[in-house]
Formats: C-alpha cells, sequence, structure tokens
RNA sequence: GGGCCCUUAGCUCAGGUGGUCAGAGCGCGGUCCUGAUAAGACCGAGGUCCGUGGUUCGAGUCCACGAGGGCCCA
C-alpha cells in the first residue's frame, strides 16, 4: 500500500488496454448498475445501428457523446440502464444480398426465393455486429451488448404489430397514393439512391395546351408539359398567388399567362388586356382536355400553389395527381380524386379507351395528334432535358402512383409541434430550425415498401368480403388462423404471407397485404418494441419512457428523430426524449468530407492504436461544439496528447516521484485547514471549485465541450503555475505545515480532475484513479466510474485571490519581457524591480508578491501605488460609463480629456477627477468615469500593460555576478544528474574545476550549492573519477564531475 | 429551388446582455527557463473580424441585403 511513482514514459494505448482488462476482471459496468439500483433512473436509448457495414471514425464520435451522459448521470448519482440494439431490416441488407447472388432486380430475387434470400439476409446482418461491438467496447462505450433489442426478432415485430393496431383502431391507417420513381419495365419502385445513377439527357414532346375557360368563351388557360401521356388523368391547374398573370388577345382569341413568360410563350404579336394577381384566377373552371370522367364538383378548376415558379413553362401548370408528387399533395389537401388510367406495366388501362394498351410514352404523339385536331393544342415541339432512365433496363423512368399505405400524421401536427416544445436540442436552433420546420411540413407517412426483407406489415383483407383487418398480437393471428400455425413461426415472408385468416364477418379467408412496413418505423418503435411491450416488461416500459437523452447526427432528425416522435405522439401524445444531441459531419484533415470514392476514409483503428481512445475521444469533445462539423487528422489527435494528456500526466509524475519519496499518505497526513494554507494553495483550490461548478453546470447543460475545455484550462495552470511555483515546497521542505498543505492541495486537484474526467476520458481518468485513490485506500470504490461526482466547495472559493493571481502572473509577464528587451537572462539575479499598480489587488496579497519576486529572479519587489518619478499617466474616457450617462456628448468629452496637457493629466490621475469643458460647459468626471492607465516612462528599463509598470535595477554588482555564476553552475549540475540518470535523491560528491572567478563564487556559497544539487562535499578540483561534464558557463569552460554516494 | 448552420491570424478555435488597443493553442523565427514535463516563458512576424448598407454617441457583436462553404430536403 502507498503510492508509487508512475513513469514519465507512458503508452496510452497500452494503458488503455490493461484498463480495459481490468474493467472486465472486476465486471465494474455492471457494478455501476448495481450501485445506482433504487436511485432515479436516468433513460439513454440507443439508436440501432444497421449492423452491415463496418463503423467509421464517425461512429466513434456518436459512441463517444452517447457514453459520456450515461457516465456522468451515474456520477450524479442515477441509475442508467443501457440497452444496445441493432437495426437489422431494409433495403440497404437487400442490396446487400442481391450483390453476393450476383442479382439486381425483384423478378430475380423472386425467382431465387424468397426464403433463401430472406435467409441469407438475416445472416448477414450480423457479420459485421462483431465488428461493432469490438470498436465499441475499445472505445469504452458501456451497453449492454449481451441483451440488444433486435428489429427482425418476433418479440419486436409483434410489439410494432401492436402499435399499428393501437393507430389502425384510431383510423390512423389508411391506404393511398404515393408516387414513385417506378420503372415499368422492371415493374419496381426505385430508391432515390438508385434513381440518381440513372439521370441522363434526352428529347421529349413539349406542349403547350389550351384549357378553355367555362364561363369566358374565348379565353383560356395555357399550360406546359413534356409529358403529354399525363393530360388524360388531368384533374386541375395550378397557379402562383402572388406571380403576375396577363390575359393577352392574340387573333381572336385570350390567352391567360404569367407575365415575366409571355414573350416566351405566345408566338406572335399579343395585346394585354389587362394584369391580375394568380390569386384572382383561383377557383376558375375550365372544359376537362377529355371525357374520360365523369363529371365532379371540385374538378377541372385552378388551385393556388407555392411550387409554382416562372422558370419555365407558362406559370400555369397541369395537375395529375397520379404521375406527380407535388400534383398528388395538391390533390389530397384539396380532396381532388386521382385519376390513374395506367397498369403497373405502363400501358393503358381500358378507362382511356382510345388508347387501351399501348405504352404511354408511345401514345405521347397520338395524344398530341388528337388534341391538335380538336383545336386544342397551342404549339408543339421538342425539349431536351436530363431525365432519369432505369439504371438496370435503361426504360425511362415514370413518376407513378402506386397503391401504398399511410399513417395519418398531418392529423396529428399540433401535438407533434407541441410535444417538440418540450424537447431540449443541442443545438437549439434545431427545434425551431430543421425539425421545427419539417414537422411544419409535415406529409403523412408512406408506410408500406414493396419488398422482402423487412417487417411484414400486418394486415390481411377478405377474398370474399373484402373485409380489413389489422392484427395487434401473435395470440390474435393464432385465434383467427384458418389452420394451425406452424413452430417456430417466422413472421418474416414468404412463411407470414401463406398465414389465412377466417374472416370474422363472412366466414371467408383473409390473405395479408404484401407489403412490408419502412425500416424507419422500426426504428421509431424502439422504446416500445425493445421491452416487447405492452406483451411483457410493463413495468420497464414505464420506467424507461421517454428517455432522457439520445444522441445521434444530425442527419436523423427526418429519419429516427423524426420516427420516434411521430410513433411517441401518436401513441401517447408525449415526446420519446427530453433531451436530444445532434452531431455534425467529421470531416478530413482538408475539411472534405470522408467517403470510399474519395479514398479519404480514416480507420478509427489506426487512430486509437496510435494515440488511445481516450485521444480520440477527447478530441471530439474538445475540438468544437457538437452541432459543428469537425476536421480530424493524426495531427489533430497527437495535439491533444501533447498539449493535455502529457502536461497532466507529467504533473501526475512529478507528484508521485515526491510523494513517494516523502511517504504522503493522504489518510494519516492531517490537512491543514484551507484558510490556513499559503495563498498559492488557496488559489488553486478556488480554481479547482469553479473548475467543478463549469464542469458540473456543462454536463448539466449536455455540453461535454465546455466541460473539457474547463478541464483544460485548469491542467494549464496546474502544471505551468501552480507546480512550477511550488516546485521547492515537495523537494526541499523545511516547514511540515507547509509541505502538508502542498501535498494536500496538489493531491486533491489531481484527484477531483480525475473524476470531472471520467466520462469524457475513461480510460485516463481511472488510471490516475487508481494510482492516487486505490493505491492509497481499500475502502475506496475500486473504480473512478464507482465514485460520486464532485461538490462544488463555495466555501474555497475566492474571486477576489484569483484576480490577484491574474494580476501576479501579468506582472511576470511584463518583468521577463522588461528583461528579455536589456538581454539579462532570468538565472541573473537582480537586487530588485519596482512595480507601479495603482489600483492592484496586489497590495493585499503580499505572498503573491514573492512568487514575482521568486520567478522574476529580483531579491526584491517594491510594489507602490503612484510613483510619479517613474511613470506617465494617461487619462481616457470610460465609455461604458459615460455613454448611458452623456449619449452622444461622450465623443466630445473623450475629445476634451485628450486635449489635456502632460500636466494636467498628472494632476487628473493623481487627484481621480477632472473637469472639462464641453460646448460652453464645465463637465466634472469622477473616479468612475475615468479611465486611468500608467504607462512607461522614456529612459526607464520597463515594461507596462494592463495599468502596471514594471520597472527594473539593471545592476549587476560583482555579487550579483557571483550569484549569478552559481545559479548557471547549479543549473547545469543539475542537467548533469539527470544525464547520468541519477535517482532524484541520490546524494553525490560534486567536484568542479573552472575560472578563479567562479571558484570564488563557489567558495562564498558553497553550502547554498551543496544543498542545491545535494551534495554531501563539493570539492574544489576536476580531477576526480565520476561522471564528467564539460560545460561552458558565460563562455568560460568550466569541468564539474558527479561521485554518487552509495 | 427551399430550410438550417458556418465564415475572426497560415491551421484549429474563444470572443454573456453593443463600450473604443481583437485573444488562445498549433505552426514559423529568435531569446530564455527547468530535480516532473515530449512541457513552459518572453519577443517577433502574421487580422480590411467574408462583403455592402443600416441602427447607434459607439458594431466582431444588432438588423437588412449579398458572397462563399457545409448539411438536410426537393
Amino acid at each position: 500500500m502507498g503510492l508509487s511513482p508512475a513513469s514519465p514514459r507512458v503508452n496510452f494505448p497500452e494503458l488503455e488496454e490493461r484498463i480495459l482488462r481490468f474493467w472486465a476482471e472486476q465486471d465494474v459496468f455492471r457494478k455501476t448498475l448495481e450501485a445506482r439500483q433504487g436511485c432515479p433512473q436516468f433513460t439513454f436509448y440507443e439508436g440501432p445501428p444497421t449492423a452491415n457495414g463496418l463503423p467509421g471514425v464517425h461512429h466513434v464520435l456518436a459512441r463517444a457523446y452517447k457514453d459520456a451522459i450515461p457516465r456522468y448521470r451515474t456520477m450524479r448519482g442515477y441509475f442508467v440502464p443501457r440497452k444496445a440494439g441493432w437495426d437489422t431490416h431494409g433495403l440497404p441488407v437487400e442490396i446487400e444480398v442481391e450483390k453476393e447472388l450476383g442479382i439486381n432486380s425483384k423478378r430475380e430475387i423472386e425467382a431465387y426465393g424468397v426464403a433463401e434470400f430472406n435467409r441469407r439476409c438475416k445472416e448477414s446482418v450480423f457479420r459485421y455486429e462483431r465488428e461493432w461491438v469490438r470498436l465499441s467496447e475499445r472505445i469504452g462505450f458501456w451497453l449492454d451488448y449481451e441483451h440488444p433489442y433486435v428489429t427482425f426478432s418476433n418479440e419486436y415485430i409483434e410489439s410494432v404489430w401492436w402499435i399499428l393496431r393501437q393507430l389502425w383502431d384510431r383510423g390512423l391507417l389508411y391506404q393511398g397514393y404515393k408516387v414513385v420513381p417506378y420503372c415499368p419495365r422492371c415493374g419496381t419502385p426505385l430508391s432515390s439512391h438508385e434513381v440518381a445513377l440513372g439521370y441522363r439527357e434526352t428529347e421529349d414532346p413539349s406542349v403547350t395546351v389550351r384549357l378553355r375557360l367555362r364561363d369566358q368563351p374565348g379565353t383560356s388557360l395555357l399550360v406546359w408539359t413534356t409529358t403529354p401521356w399525363t393530360l388524360p388523368a388531368n384533374v386541375a391547374c395550378a397557379v402562383h398567388p402572388q406571380v403576375a398573370y396577363v390575359k393577352a388577345r392574340q387573333g381572336d382569341e385570350v390567352l391567360v399567362v404569367a407575365k415575366d413568360l409571355a414573350d416566351a410563350v405566345l408566338q406572335g404579336p399579343y395585346e394585354v388586356l389587362e394584369e391580375v394577381r394568380g390569386e384572382s384566377l383561383v377557383g376558375l373552371r375550365y372544359e376537362p382536355l377529355f371525357r374520360f370522367y365523369p363529371e365532379g364538383d371540385r374538378l377541372w378548376r385552378v388551385w393556388a400553389a407555392e411550387f409554382v415558379t416562372t422558370e419555365e413553362g407558362t406559370g400555369v401548370v397541369h395537375m395529375a395527381p397520379a404521375y406527380g408528387e407535388e400534383d398528388m399533395e395538391l390533390a389530397r389537401r384539396h380532396g381532388l380524386p386521382v385519376f390513374h388510367p395506367v397498369g403497373p406495366d405502363g400501358r393503358y388501362t381500358e378507362e382511356v379507351p382510345p388508347w387501351a394498351g399501348r405504352f404511354v410514352k408511345e401514345a405521347d404523339p397520338e395524344i398530341v395528334a388528337d388534341l391538335r385536331q380538336r383545336g386544342l393544342l397551342y404549339r408543339a415541339g421538342t425539349y431536351r432535358h436530363t431525365y432519369p432512365f432505369c439504371w438496370r433496363c435503361d426504360s425511362p423512368l415514370l413518376y407513378y402512383a402506386r397503391a401504398s399505405w399511410h399513417v395519418a400524421v398531418t392529423r396529428c401536427k399540433d401535438q407533434l409541434l407541441r410535444a417538440n416544445e418540450q424537447i431540449r436540442w443541442v443545438p437549439e436552433h434545431i427545434q425551431r430550425g430543421r425539425f421545427g420546420n419539417w414537422l411544419e411540413n409535415v406529409v403523412d407517412w408512406a408506410l408500406s415498401r414493396e419488398r422482402y426483407w423487412g417487417t411484414p406489415l400486418p394486415i390481411w383483407v377478405c377474398e370474399v368480403c373484402g373485409l380489413q383487418h389489422c392484427v395487434g398480437s401473435l395470440a390474435e393471428l393464432r385465434e383467427m388462423a384458418a389452420e394451425q400455425l406452424p413452430e417456430p413461426l417466422d413472421l418474416h415472408r414468404p412463411y407470414v404471407d401463406e398465414i389465412r385468416l377466417r374472416c370474422p364477418r363472412c366466414g371467408g379467408t383473409l390473405r395479408r397485404v404484401p407489403d412490408l412496413i419502412d425500416v424507419w418505423f422500426d426504428s421509431g418503435a424502439m422504446p416500445v418494441a425493445q421491452w416487447h411491450y405492452p406483451f411483457e416488461n410493463q413495468e420497464w416500459f414505464e420506467r424507461s419512457f421517454p428517455a432522457d437523452y439520445i444522441c445521434e447526427g444530425i442527419d436523423q432528425t427526418r429519419g429516427w428523430f423524426y420516427s420516434l416522435h411521430a410513433i411517441s405522439v401518436l401513441l401517447f401524445d408525449r415526446p420519446a426524449y427530453r433531451n436530444c444531441v445532434c452531431l455534425e459531419l467529421v470531416l478530413d484533415e482538408h475539411g472534405e468530407k470522408m467517403s470510399k470514392s474519395r479514398g479519404n476514409v480514416l480507420d478509427p483503428w489506426s487512430l486509437i492504436q496510435r494515440f488511445g481512445a481516450d485521444a480520440l475521444r477527447w478530441f471530439f469533445f474538445s475540438v468544437s461544439p457538437p452541432g459543428m462539423p469537425k476536421r480530424l487528422g493524426p495531427a489533430a489527435v497527437e495535439e491533444v496528447v501533447r498539449r493535455f494528456f502529457l502536461t497532466l500526466w507529467n504533473t501526475y509524475v512529478f507528484f508521485t516521484t515526491y510523494a513517494s519519496l516523502d511517504r504522503f499518505d493522504p489518510l494519516g497526513w492531517p490537512a491543514p485547514p484551507v484558510k490556513e494554507r499559503p495563498a498559492l494553495d488557496r488559489w488553486l483550490l478556488s480554481r479547482l471549485a469553479g473548475l467543478v461548478a463549469e464542469a458540473t453546470e456543462s454536463m448539466e447543460a449536455y455540453n461535454p465541450t465546455d466541460a473539457a475545455r474547463a478541464v483544460e484550462r485548469f491542467v494549464e495552470d496546474l502544471s505551468t503555475w501552480y507546480v512550477r511555483r511550488g516546485r521547492r515546497r515537495y523537494w526541499k521542505a523545511r516547514d511540515v505545515q507547509d509541505q502538508r498543505s502542498a501535498y494536500h492541495t496538489l493531491y486533491e486537484a489531481l484527484v477531483t480532475t480525475a473524476k470531472l474526467m471520467a466520462p469524457l476520458a475513461p480510460f485516463l481518468s481511472e488510471e490516475l484513479y487508481q494510482g492516487l485513490v486505490r493505491a492509497v485506500d481499500d475502502g475506496a470504490p475500486v473504480s473512478v466510474h464507482l465514485t460520486d461526482w464532485p461538490q462544488v466547495r463555495e466555501q474555497d472559493r475566492d474571486v477576489e485571490l484569483e484576480r490577484a493571481m491574474e494580476e501576479a502572473r501579468w506582472v511576470v509577464s511584463l518583468g521577463r519581457a522588461a528583461r528579455s528587451r536589456v538581454r539579462i537572462r532570468v538565472r541573473q539575479p537582480l537586487a530588485s524591480a519596482v512595480v507601479v499598480a495603482p489600483q492592484s489587488l496586489l497590495h493585499r496579497y503580499p505572498e503573491l508578491v514573492e512568487h514575482v519576486s521568486e520567478e522574476l529572479n529580483c531579491k526584491q519587489v517594491e510594489l507602490v501605488g503612484q510613483d510619479s518619478a517613474r511613470v506617465e499617466y494617461e487619462v481616457r474616457a470610460r465609455f461604458d460609463v459615460l455613454g448611458p450617462r452623456y449619449g452622444p456628448k461622450v465623443q466630445e468629452l473623450a475629445a476634451a480629456l485628450e486635449r489635456l496637457s502632460p500636466e494636467e493629466v498628472r494632476r487628473v490621475a493623481l487627484e481621480g477627477r477632472a473637469v472639462v469643458e464641453v460646448e460652453g460647459e464645465q463637465v466634472e468626471l469622477g473616479p468612475d468615469e475615468l479611465d486611468v492607465r500608467v504607462r512607461q516612462r522614456e529612459g526607464f528599463v520597463a515594461e507596462a500593460g494592463r495599468g502596471f509598470v514594471v520597472v527594473l535595477d539593471t545592476r549587476i554588482t560583482p555579487e550579483l555576478r557571483r550569484e549569478g555564476l552559481v545559479r548557471e553552475l547549479v543549473h547545469h549540475v543539475q542537467q548533469a544528474r539527470r544525464e547520468a540518470n541519477l535517482r532524484v535523491d541520490q546524494r553525490i560528491v560534486l567536484s568542479v574545476a573552472g575560472p578563479p572567478e567562479l571558484v570564488e563564487a563557489l567558495e562564498e556559497h558553497r553550502e547554498a550549492v551543496a544543498e542545491d544539487v545535494l551534495a554531501d562535499r563539493v570539492e574544489l578540483a576536476g580531477e576526480v573519477e565520476g561522471f564528467r561534464r564539460e560545460v561552458s558557463i558565460l563562455g568560460q569552460p568550466v569541468t564539474v564531475v558527479l561521485r554518487p554516494l552509495t
């Protein structure tokens, strides 16, 4: 037992591997959960990754953030269960398997066999799972990987079915159309990714057609299209309400087009009769182009729509809801019928007798001819543009309405918006911005997918009476089944398709609709389905809903964030999560998006093996707030290690080195009351209390970035000021009380820092904790992650002392700058320095002036208030005070102050008040209105700034010079000790040979030297055995020889 | 085309509620300090705070317009 010295040579990746083994042996994660059993629960939801690809470095970012908050909450005394989950269904999985099989169409999948195909899908999903777990564990992402939820399991699917049944019972599931890019030859819709593969330049018809207005004979709207085949399905046309339109006479007819497009559309001369805004056209009725459908009240009218542009066409847009997404949306909003006279093969149906059976694209010319013949065609030509083709078979794609099941989300839009108000978003702007806007414009959720590997839509339809039934549980399925169900039951296709139900109404047979549901519904169902609720675990579900915290990439606003939110609001009218952190992209070193095609994808393992997981985690936390993109490269991670980790580590090494030499015992040594400790210690403890407050506040606000940066600043102060200033208190302690104070203060700072870092850098934190706490206290918790988060010790805070220390450090800076200016090295002692500091807090802290004196190597530092001989003043206006008081006159006042003569300035500065004349008026300004600053006076060696002047006495007397020589010698001896690899407490005999001046100096200061370099004897002869070094002191050769004593 | 975000030193980033010399780290050159340090200190070079207007006594900060970049969606 007891502290042992840590090695300055540290290998962070190795250290982390060791910690991982320690956690595993001690089962620390489980212990952290057990320790908080019965405490208030803090709920985290894991957004299930699709485990069909290798995890990348951006996943490390997300997983680090996911990990940090639960660790923090655990330390704050919450029970934080963390269930892993895997998203296993969907098109990406199917495509992966298609690739393996060398096939690429639904037809081929069916030929191959759906049962076997789905078996392979299931298998492929877990191919990468092991890699995901391996990386997650290596980066310290604590999650229960042994009991994950898996979206393909029967339990999960049953819960999803239960949800759908709830929606069904409330009439929120309906069958409607969804317009999709569709290949008529392959008979399948294409994903947006597939569509993007097939864009190409092509020539299409370009026709402009008359729509004759019913109530204004001789007047027509002109509409333009490149797809004449959609005209038979026309139900309406649309204008932009704010755009200007003209009624133009041309020959014996009047034509209506957008004003800006009139010249382009109207051939030949025309006369503008009237100019109107689009909104005044709304409601007009026109004669249909074709008579294939019966009249209807809402049919063939003009509607307003924001999507209409005047970029091309006529400004009046033909609407065929079955063949355009915007058209369909308009039809839905206004309750228009959908005419859909095209079959899945791309040919007209019997609804359009003249062209029934014709492929639509081939019918284009005939339709144009028909319109021309009836005098409805205004103009016809061709049009070159880019258009999507099927990437498999090269057929032109049709935008085409497919029958599809929808969730009527729009009916709950208000609840969606209201629930969003209850969520804390990080960054904040997502709430009103990206997510809020998305909800404002929400459309019904097109739920069904015509695919194979996914959760089947549990809707069965009676062949006889047409009854539709939504199955809500397995029990119900068994009960309604026409025959005994096979066991074990697989709820996937094709098995589920074979299940027939008996019709409760007519006794006929129900068959399942063939569709699957959108995978986003799977993941959004996770709060319910991860527990197989409501069939099991009711209490777990209730305790764990809603989540306190989720975190994913910002791309999930329309993905998981939305699906969770929508399902939760539909079911429970509550948000599914209270706090949501959105992460931005990880870019490469040059700020480019990482992508396989660019070849700039960084492997997380290479970074982890070089620098460790903590360094990568810390980089992600500290480099920028979560909502900002992050540029990542090896250099950036290396900098974290060098700048922060090693600084902290070296402080730790320093502490353990001397603490073990002195047998410091944190439990046994009495700790002096903070108020009785030296100012340096009180300063550090005040900084520490401030740090705890800031880190706590930041972590509470889901802002690890500010917490990390605060810790960095503290460690910087700790290493470069506190330890630097206090070094001798450890290795040359004369005063027991002071030594105790020093050890306890530094110990406290290191232990607390370790705890504050624990959520962010769990490995390094653990190592420090083990070395500092567990090494001396068997009774302490086994792991830092089992400890409580530090409390803010308000009584330690001393803001004034912190400010005074800032001033002391600033004075030191000035002093060093002055030395540098006159080229006097710091090792050369000087007799005195004068610090002019009229309003400084330093007057109250003589101890801090002592530190300044040591740091500047000036035997005396005199702090003076106002020293008229050495400094000049300048007096300026305090704009922040005078501005509100005098308004515009403030500039006049400032100018008046600038006009003061040097003598007047001096008087004003010393008296603290000024009388100036502005616009013939006398204005008196008091101390709070004046900004009095001192500045350096010419002719002195001094530096000035921020109200301070430091003046050095640069006279080097022979005594001072000898002291300087001795300091040089000591420095070289220490250097030699280090080169000789002596233990820090190794005593020696020192022999020195050099010029007479040095010898003289050494004789004068022999004892001090001996004490500094731990020499029992100092000899003035170079010719002895030992560790020999030839050095140069102020240009003169000197020999030093060290002989270790046994 | 729409929505949101970003733009401050060569690079990475700070800069509550407007207050008059704009900061840090890294990198570069130089000098120095060191019984923990691969660290640190000091000096130096390096800024039209993206641009243009506006509000104001006063704008990196607030408003408007514009430019460039990013993300999401069409």
